[in-house]
DNA sequence: TTGAAAGCGCTACCAT
DNA sequence: ATGGTAGCGCTTTCAA
């Protein structure tokens, strides 16, 4: 069963190629009864455009890139990124699009990857997120002239359409939540430094905990994985004066955390209050669960896609901001003891 | 700066552009001196070969397809999903394939996603996971003459090369680990009934519980979720006679079950153990930790591909067996308190 | 309204 | 060893 083209399709009904090419298309320059006629024996073949050779002569894949650049275990630990992917997935796939995926293990494999997808008139444009400092990727996608988005950025960006996150009023609302229930003394454990919004996200709970009249903000490192946050508790814990409350930068960390920190007599939220700044299923079914700031990932996602849709169809799209976080209480932050 | 094609590197160099197709492809039929220079000049060029053109005229996507069928939540919590993704893409991409990814929340979009790739000749081959009860998809690709690989079914299928697992061992493992601790009724927590595993499972370990006499197996239904789950850890501990220990279908039932069990004041494990069939961070981080079978999802999805590429290749690839779970105990099982 | 024909960039066959 | 050249399947321009 030899896979039909449109060849095939004028000779059955007896018109041109071309002929053919616009019925399809809906592009008018034929009578509505060939039109019809063509329609009726496409279906009948089962026929559909080779991608590849209208990928060709219209030059446009009809695909859009993304490179997922974290390690295997925090791709893989992580919901984040299946939540992306599947956000992407089902809005390109309802514009005709698909979706082209790639992992890089550091960023110069990333920069290569984009290199060749573009080379290789593989992609129409990527999509980009986790901003990093000193990021060479809004540089080399503006030399390329690559269409690309970019996605939980924390402010526009000269010549990229971002779809922004506002982490102002997310801080306040951390600080609050923990400054209400009495926690003087807070600890952050943090993403990864080369995260952007890692540092925006410490200069904000900061600024929020000075405009709390009290609250000490203790930072330590983190870098998302189960043993990065544990290390981090444990100094926090260990310190002269610990924190009696824990804002972490993600899930994973914090539930870790909390499972360490309860096999060190540390009992949560009796003696530690713990924050996450991601949710999941993870912060749901542990006990106690965790107090989150929720996010429809998939939503984002499916934003992001949209912009870079208009973006390719017609050059320009407007930067747009994300949905804030919601803060959902559960049982992991309670008053403090002291 | 114009994307350069072989046109260019002919005019540069001075030859035709089937010498330069030659060169770049490494099949002989140039000096090794002109060979050379066409290289030097498609290195400076930055030149990479049209993904578009070349498929069209060699007839190769050079791509590889997997549509990802469960429903968003599942896709969402199950890390599995995401494990498989990137074992996927890392083997591909180091032979120079690439992955196309589909969401399908229903069979019918499945198999039309099948069609519709086979048909614009967007991939080259499938990977296809959880083989169903009466599943349609080995006659559609069969009938279609889409190379594809199944992974993880329980035998060998007619036509279509797999990645088996054998499920006996395991189920021995299971039930001896359980039946050693002293239980003698055994929870099944299954997984939704439409996969064919479901049942293999089910039998297997019914089987294994009569190998070790005076042990009964309470199997029930869940569907991997949570909630499923826990509905049907409710009905196993509300029956006359509860069983003290469960084995579920996979780590999100187990979790979820755990979390629930204690708050309906039922200690795990001094009342009931738990043993999840699949393993991830969620196993580990819970209190307590649960005991499950590991199992290096990543790896068998790589040999999965490497399967299919040489299927592609060559048109035949041989059934191959994963490597058996191991099971990883934990504190979620101890001794049968009765 | 219709059809012929020129590409799109690459592969591969056939002369030279 | 080398260079024309004919496709691959589709889009699109230009005549008819």
């Amino acid at each position: 069963m030899k896979r039909p083209t449109i060849i095939d399709i004028a000779r059955e009904v007896g018109v041109s190629k071309a002929a053919v090419s616009y019925a399809l298309n809906g592009r008018g320059g034929v009578s509505p009864e060939t039109r019809d006629r063509i329609l009726d024996v496409a279906a009948d073949l089962g026929w559909r455009a080779s991608s590849a050779a209208r990928a060709l002569s219209s030059d446009r894949a009809a695909t859009v890139g993304v490179v997922l650049a974290r390690s295997p275990e925090v791709l893989r630990t992580e919901p984040f990124f299946m939540q992306v992917v599947a956000g992407l997935e089902q809005t390109l796939s309802a514009h005709g699009f698909s979706l082209q995926l790639a992992l890089a293990s550091d960023p110069a494999t990333e920069l290569e990857t984009y290199r060749r997808w573009w080379a290789e008139r593989r992609v129409d444009g990527v999509l980009l997120t986790d901003l990093r400092v000193q990021d060479p990727r809004p540089a080399l996608l503006r030399e390329l002239r690559v269409p690309a988005v970019f996605f939980g950025t924390e402010r526009p960006m000269a010549g990229i359409p971002v779809l922004w996150v506002d982490e102002h009023d997310i801080a306040d609302s951390a600080i609050g939540h923990l400054a209400a229930l009495g926690h003087r003394r807070i600890g952050h454990v943090q993403g990864p430094e080369e995260l952007r919004h890692t540092a925006r996200r410490k200069r904000e709970l900061r600024r929020a905990a000075a405009e709390f009249s009290g609250v000490t903000l203790v930072p330590d490192r983190g870098d998302y994985t189960e043993s990065g946050g544990v290390a981090a508790t444990a100094r926090l814990l260990d310190a002269p004066e610990p924190p009696t409350a824990i804002i972490f930068d993600n899930d994973v960390m914090a539930v870790a955390s909390v499972a360490r920190a309860e096999e060190l007599g540390v009992r949560v939220p009796a003696e530690l209050s713990v924050l996450a700044w991601d949710d999941s299923m993870l912060c749901r079914v542990v006990r106690p669960a965790i107090t989150a700031f929720s996010h429809d990932v998939g939503a984002a996602a499916a934003s992001a896609a949209l912009m870079l849709l208009e973006l390719i169809e017609t050059g320009v799209a407007d930067d747009s901001r994300l949905q804030p976080r919601k803060l959902i209480a559960r049982a992991s932050t309670a008053a403090a003891s002291g």
